[in-house]
DNA sequence: TGGATAAATAGAAATGATTTCTATTTATAC
DNA sequence: GTATAAATAGAAATCATTTCTATTTATCCA
């Protein structure tokens, strides 16, 4: 997806296109990785000297709301965001372990999962969270 | 399984068998349900007025590295734990949204998942984590 | 094109879960 | 019983994240 994509889902939730936005999603564009507030931050107050680190964390969970990242938690439990294609398919992401890159994993037994719960717990599955770590093609 | 069954756990573990650490394992017992650190504390203290926090962190995390209780991290991104009766066999829990029962799932389909990655991103898969949250037997 | 307006931002400060530190207590081995 | 290392309480520190307020800016419209 392009800049031009992404300026037009701002538009479309009312979100300002601002330079601080557009450049948030340009190091994601530009990445492809999984990056916290701070990594952002950093790589990010060279170009914009005054930019806030509430800031970032702000524009971070907007865009989470947009449909254009996701959001997860790291193994050292702090914020992680990623560029996510297709938000409106329910799909699971790869990550590197080494490189950090994210992959979208069109891939999920969900029908299987719901169906054994179902039989074995009598219980009703609401939702489930998958994060599936690795090394890359590159890495590995 | 039964308290002996974890004290020697304990034992096996190179952890004294405390009254601090038989009273969080027997809350887990009697109520089945994941909890956090502040939780634990608070269904403690009439028992156990002198307990800390700061001790029931630390007892978790012990209890978590002798395979006895499960780390996961809930929504609102505060850790939780749970009793997992096999830690040696590789599955997944179940948490009801309600009342915040845990149970086993063994069903896991790791292998097509990590075919599936294999052939199409050409990535070596190491880890998965899957949370399934829904309505329990009583709750739904 | 410029002014009005609400949204966005910077910077300082607060928050609060989690961790660290140190003196004291306790479980365990002998 | 005593010695020992492990465990604990309580105070304090840490630090990621959030909140607050004054200022700036993107957008809309005359
Ligand atoms: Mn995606
Ligand atoms: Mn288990
Ligand atoms: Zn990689
Ligand atoms: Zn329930």
């Amino acid at each position: 997806m392009g800049m031009e994509t992404y300026i037009q889902v701002l538009k479309n939730n009312r979100l300002k296109v601002t330079p601080r936005r557009k450049a948030i999603i340009g190091v994601f564009m530009k990445h492809g990785v999984r990056m916290g507030p701070y990594e952002l931050y950093e790589k990010l107050k060279r170009k914009l000297p005054k930019l806030g680190l509430p800031t970032v964390y702000r524009i971070l969970e907007e865009l989470k709301d947009a449909g254009i990242l996701v959001q997860s938690l790291a193994e050292d439990r702090r914020l992680r965001y990623a560029l996510c294609a297709c938000p409106d398919e329910h799909h699971h992401h790869f990550t590197c372990r080494k490189c950090k890159k994210v992959e979208e994993v069109e891939f999920c037994n969900f029908n299987g999962l719901s169906s054994f719960i179902e039989k074995n717990l009598n219980a009703k599955v609401e939702s489930h969270n998958l994060q599936i770590e690795g090394l890359c093609a590159r890495c590995r």
